[in-house]
DNA sequence: GTGGTCTAGACCACA
DNA sequence: GTGGTCTAGACCACG
């Protein structure tokens, strides 16, 4: 589980974490119980500070796709009783999809690539346990 | 074309103003050659200051949404050329749909939610009235 | 010789008309003596405000490119003692020179830019009459 | 780096802070990596607003000739990929050279006279000093 | 401390 | 009247 931090995006270095963590357990590359690296290990190796790396998993703990243990580690969990999607998400989902079709592609085009992207986020989730 | 503003969220406003925007041209209520109010208007009617709504019509000319004219006005215009679908909205769009599933939501649902939101996004622009 | 208007661009209006006049002299496609279409006739047929192209008759005018008869035309002519180049056109030139050496060209791939460029530019000049 | 600007012109302050941070860039004076001056700096010392000083850096950075760093300053980068040179650049320079050969200058004196704006554009890069 | 955002009010070039 | 520019001063997110 490599993270690619990008320093000159306008996207905040702690939600880039939290993203990327979030897409590793999507694709199961992040097993729930699986410890993640302490915040100082995880910000020496991508070079940020403490302090934002600790951000990130705050955030993570928040939403409920991690939790701490009683002894300091933090580990992936499964989310419960988050059935109703977020409405902050949907609408994200809803504007992205105006903007591929703004730029020109078709309905059937932009479904075809939510088919591809969804293969791809979800592979061995759904694939390596069948 | 009414906008619907929220002042408590970090979503800066002219960001917020071009997102509508564009979304209103995805939907087809806003269709190319057609005039947007002034930035004045715009601002007043808002209730937001001159230069955020010019900086929010800056964006939308930058990235060729719409063409402003010397002789008085901003237009919409169509998109040339943008045929392959910027990689950043790519990456939004896998990580949204990577948040669903991780969300709890099978594959078969993400698609169909998708499908409704494309509907929704696209309805006049494809006739569903015609 | 046939205006060429961009409406979208940030460069004025009269601004372009005097602009593309004076690449009309130095091509040799506007000769001395010759006459240029009254303000009306240039205002309509480019579908823009008279104001606007009085302003670039003027302007033409006051740099000495054109100068007016009694009678009320605007005739092109030889502009006299103009042989210190300005020195806004020198600092111009600097920059776009810089812009295309920070673009990666080479100084001899600019060189060659500039001197197929002249040959494009004073074409007929020096050449219909050798 | 020291920066000329003048106020009397209708150059806006932004554009010529740009212009002059990409011909020094163009000059090696500014070497890629090379950190610039904050913003508030920047102001302080040219005497202009923050924002008129961060509109000139948002400029450049959208331009991709610099890159912000989220861990704080706005650094020179490569530009990269830009090998075909701006269209509008071409036309600008078309332009100039055409006011100079209208101004009375022989075709062989504007291309001495950009062969040494060249040496001076470009005097460090190409290493005259090595 | 760094850049990003916003406001209120003003001036100017252009058409 | 239209958009573009600038100022002075303020607040905020990020690191």
């Amino acid at each position: 589980m490599l993270l690619q931090l990008d320093f000159s995006t306008t996207t905040p270095i702690y939600q880039q974490i939290r993203d990327q963590i979030v897409q590793g357990i999507a694709k199961g590359e992040l097993k729930p119980g699986e410890r993640l690296p302490t915040v100082r290990t995880l910000a020496s190796e991508c070079g940020i500070n403490i302090m934002t790396a600790s951000k990130a998993y705050q955030l993570l703990k928040q939403e409920g796709h991690t939790r701490g243990d009683r002894r300091g580690g933090t580990f992936v969990c499964k989310p419960e009783g988050d059935l109703s999607p977020d409405s902050s998400i949907i609408e994200a989902l809803r504007l992205h999809l105006a903007e591929l079709i703004v730029g020109g592609m078709s309905n059937e085009d932009v479904l075809t690539l939510c088919k591809h992207l969804l293969d791809d986020v979800s592979s061995q989730k759904n694939g390596s346990l069948l």
